[in-house]
DNA sequence: TTGTAGGCGTTATCAG
DNA sequence: CTGATAACGCCTACAA
């Protein structure tokens, strides 16, 4: 099933090198030393630093490189330096749609600039968070802590080591990259308050969450700049599941406008109020937050608030080169927008029952 | 703006924190060596291989690591070994819900063993794939390549490189995990046959996707087993928006049920279906394909072919770490079941208009 | 069982 | 501008 005969010959021709070594392991810089017929130092310097060197040796290199096509060694390079061209990124959980942006967004500007990304997952638990981090430390120029679960004084330690930078989350002395809940949360209580609703129920997710709680800041500011109620109840769980479990306690709070921590659970919320027979927006308007793959997908589609996190994740990355680059810049807050996006959920209040 | 004082007395009290010191810059084991009284060398042995060092050096060495916080540095420790505890994965499109599970699975496996996972995207072209496979190469101990776009001989080239576990597709010579699409396709064909469908329309993928390939003889290797007519269309990508654009394709057709190559096509063929006036399923039913994250989510439900896909990347990782255990096992295919998940999107065919 | 001495592939610091 | 030479932190024969 394997190859049987010997492919010795071919193989000396595919490692092609001066003297048929086995050049099998990549070249090195000694292999184009020799072939351009200099030193190896000459030949570092060539490559990491061109014009600290004679164009014509330069050209030399430069061709006897792509010949013995040289791959630099990573490993090799990151000892002398420190440097690893690696940024480590952590979520909460890989599975959550929520980060698929976060992560995307990341791993693009991330290799755009020729850098890879490592990922972990934390599994919503600040123990696995932070020995994820700690393992990635040594192995990362820097840090992108998504949604972390781990107290401030945690992640600001991490930062002392190298640089970290939080999404989603605002923690003093960490740049940090946050969708300005302000703006969507506004236009969303706005909308509904518009539309009759004189009393706005928000589900809060998980009491770990830096962002739930601030998500219900922003509703309970907004009501109260729109002179309506807001009350706040909680959740199991983020989660689908975690929505149709909190769907009774809806109905039994009387609500008739509910804005959910994200839209997982409005969406679990939206199926089961269905599944009971309540119309939906009629009987109850139902916004979400995220704005997730899926949010359309729903009938009626779901109101929600548009946290882009793909751009989060760019931004984050960016923020984070630039601190390798030039240290220490003044650690700041960077909002992002946030925005509503109206859909099929949300609408005038037509009567209970 | 750098340090100005001589950090010479700070740097010692700052390593070994004997006294109580942050330890800042990471303990090597050459600190340890000096904490415990015993040689390097017998510190990286006690470390990597106790058993060949006494239970007393052993203690004294293990405490002196645990004191200092020592935490081996990777780079240094692939250089002489070559072995990274990294593992690479790359996907087409990280924000393809189908990868979410890949992804998750084998970050999932990796981090179970204490390797990591470094990601990268590519686009969907062949290109931009092979050069990450190319830039990981080197600080990876293995790939694996979810849905890979690029030719089998490069891929085979890459597995004679390092270890290369590929999913979503068969390449000879390559071990491979793979959804068995047989199994769930078939149960699709014969639910829809059941309902009176005497005729099957597949929506193909990209055209250099294997596994559309694949999935299209599925399809009609089960219709032939059903004495039912199946035809192919072909769609500009493999999308909501690609599905959307296919529809009228669809009706022009004049199809009862269509099968489309994933749940994307799927879900936008429907959309737009339904935004048509049309009855789904009593008009035409659909099909789709992976089950991703929100399929359960349209009204109706869509019925789909469920692909395993976190399972897939679980299995992926553990191959792979097997084959960095025991190298060379003869490569195979690694099949995982599909299984048909009936939603609301079939049903009977009522008539057309 | 433990210490000695090289080496892994690069970068960086000096001289020349 | 280029060539020696010493790190970087760890591993591993080989010797003691």
């Amino acid at each position: 099933m394997t190859e049987l005969s010997p492919p010795e010959a071919e193989r000396k021709t595919l490692r092609n090198n001066v003297e048929g070594r086995p050049a099998r392991a990549n070249a090195t810089i000694y292999d184009i030393a020799k072939l351009a017929g200099v030193n190896p130092s000459t030949v570092s310097r060539a490559l990491s630093k061109p014009g600290r060197v004679s164009v014509g040796t330069r050209r030399l290199i430069e061709d006897a490189a792509a010949e013995l096509n040289y791959q630099a060694n990573p490993f090799a390079k990151a000892l002398p330096t420190g440097k690893t061209s690696t940024i480590g990124l952590i979520v909460t959980d890989v599975a959550n749609p929520t980060f698929f942006g976060t992560i995307r967004g990341t791993e693009f500007t991330a290799a755009d600039h020729d850098y890879s990304v490592i990922l972990a997952e934390s599994g919503e638990s600040a123990r696995k968070e932070q020995s994820a981090a700690q393992r990635m430390l040594a192995s990362v120029d820097g840090l992108i802590l998504a949604s972390p679960r781990m107290e401030d004084d945690r992640i600001r330690e991490l930062a002392q080591e190298k640089p970290v930078i939080v999404v989603n989350r605002d923690v003093e002395g960490i740049t940090c990259v946050v969708p300005d809940v302000e703006k969507g949360l506004g236009e969303a209580v706005r909308h509904l308050a518009g539309h009759g609703h004189r009393k706005i129920t928000f589900i809060a997710g998980p009491d770990a969450s830096w962002m739930s709680a601030r998500r219900w800041q922003g509703v309970r500011q907004a009501s109260e700049w729109c002179r309506i109620e807001a009350v706040k109840l909680d959740s199991d769980s983020p989660t689908i599941k975690g929505g149709r479990a909190a769907a009774r306690m809806i109905v039994d709070a009387g609500a008739s406008a509910v804005i959910a921590y994200n839209d997982l659970l409005a969406i679990g919320l939206l199926q089961e109020l269905q599944a009971a027979a309540y119309a939906i927006p009629d009987q109850i308007s139902i916004v979400g937050f995220d704005d997730i793959f899926g949010a359309d997908l729903t009938t009626p589609g779901l109101t929600t608030v548009r946290a882009p996190m793909e751009t989060c994740g760019m931004e984050a990355a960016g923020l984070l080169l630039k601190a390798l680059k030039s240290p220490e810049k003044s650690p700041f807050v960077h909002y992002i927008d946030t925005e509503l996006v109206v859909r099929g959920s949300t609408g005038k209040f037509l009567g209970s029952t």
